[in-house]
DNA sequence: ACAGCCATGTAACTTGTTACATGATTTT
DNA sequence: AAAATCATGTAACAAGTTACATGGCTGT
């Protein structure tokens, strides 16, 4: 849905083509979610298809301009204000395959936990870089990529948390699971089988 | 590719039916990520298709019971231990709606931040209430699920933190401009057009 | 008898990805 | 002349969602 609203956004401001489309999406995230020229000539057919977008014939130069309609407007309108994930957070990979790892028997989680740990370090690293490079550039046009420089490192910050948040909870578990071995069993183990 | 990974986890374990893969899977996630059960089966298909699974037949009840094949546990060895997310983070549509609301003129990006943050906030209440009660009831086997809670309530602290910086960041620029109109020029506002 | 859950599936659909074909224009 | 980039598209595919059909079994 992203890149469907994504693109009719900025039809909305102005009549584009396809080319133009990419590029100008790609400005604004940075080039970070790079765009398929592909899905946008396909997202443009499935938009026109649906009455949010017209073909507006040439520009002059031979291009294929794509122009919003008041429906594609309405739209637009909506989507802005719309909160995003209220109901169903999007699955987060990362959370159900930790929530498996500690769950399921003969899965290791510590390695697991580390080499996530390794891989978001990394990123984060990269994205700090990028921050830097980009704020020295002094370059307002950069407030959008600069937002979304940001929003990817306060998430990553959150995942290292967690993990780390993770990490301890399990070495809790195995500390239980001493003490009830040696007899002095914790008050969360109350047996439930009858 | 989520809960291709999760099924075959979960097979790899032992051999299970398809209402069994849902209930485990929702167990583990505490249904905050509901399982459509047409899903399963058209995932369990295309696992078999690609040799990762195998129809083993009956249980005795009539259940149509699926096992791992040796491909299926080389996949998930693979899996666990991978990192995730770390080429290209999935796209963020709260950033990608916001870096095109700050940057098109004619969205009035203030209300956008606004519905944000009060519904990233009632969602952080909803998981802060959800982790009390769970933490409540002293169940171990709700371990991964309290995992999964801590995640989803890390990661809202996070999107409302960022929603405080766009907040900021946007008066900045507004600042910005009005020393602009009154003369003071600042720093950042080189000019760039030749 | 009927409502509701357990259980297995199928069909049609959406968003998004990948690979390919084709030709024009620009750069080296 | 060759390579790169601009530009438009198509075909095939993957993952996931929704709605529907079907039948058995259980509790009221």
């Amino acid at each position: 849905m992203s890149i469907r609203n994504s693109l009719l956004a900025l039809l909305h401001d102005q009549p584009r083509y396809g080319y133009q489309l990419r590029a100008e999406f790609e400005d604004r995230t940075g080039a970070m979610w790079p765009l398929n020229i592909g899905q946008v000539y396909t997202t443009l057919d499935r938009l026109e298809r649906d009455g949010l977008v017209s073909k507006m014939g040439d520009d002059g130069d031979g291009h294929v301009v794509y122009g919003i309609t008041e429906a594609g407007r309405m739209e637009v309108r909506e989507w802005f204000p719309a909160a995003v994930g209220r109901r169903t957070p999007p699955r987060n990979e990362l959370a159900i395959k930790l929530a498996l790892a500690v769950t399921l028997p003969g899965v290791d989680v510590a390695p697991v936990i580390r080499a996530q740990r390794a891989a978001s370090r990394a990123a984060l690293q990269d994205y700090t870089k990028s921050r830097r490079d980009t704020v020295a550039n002094q370059r307002p046009a950069d407030t959008a990529w600069l937002l979304v420089l940001d929003s990817l490192i306060f998430q990553t910050e959150a995942e290292l948390r967690w993990l780390d948040l993770c990490e301890a909870r399990m070495a809790q578990l195995q500390q239980n699971r001493s003490f009830k071995s040696t007899g002095k069993a914790s008050g969360g183990e109350t047996a439930r089988r009858p």
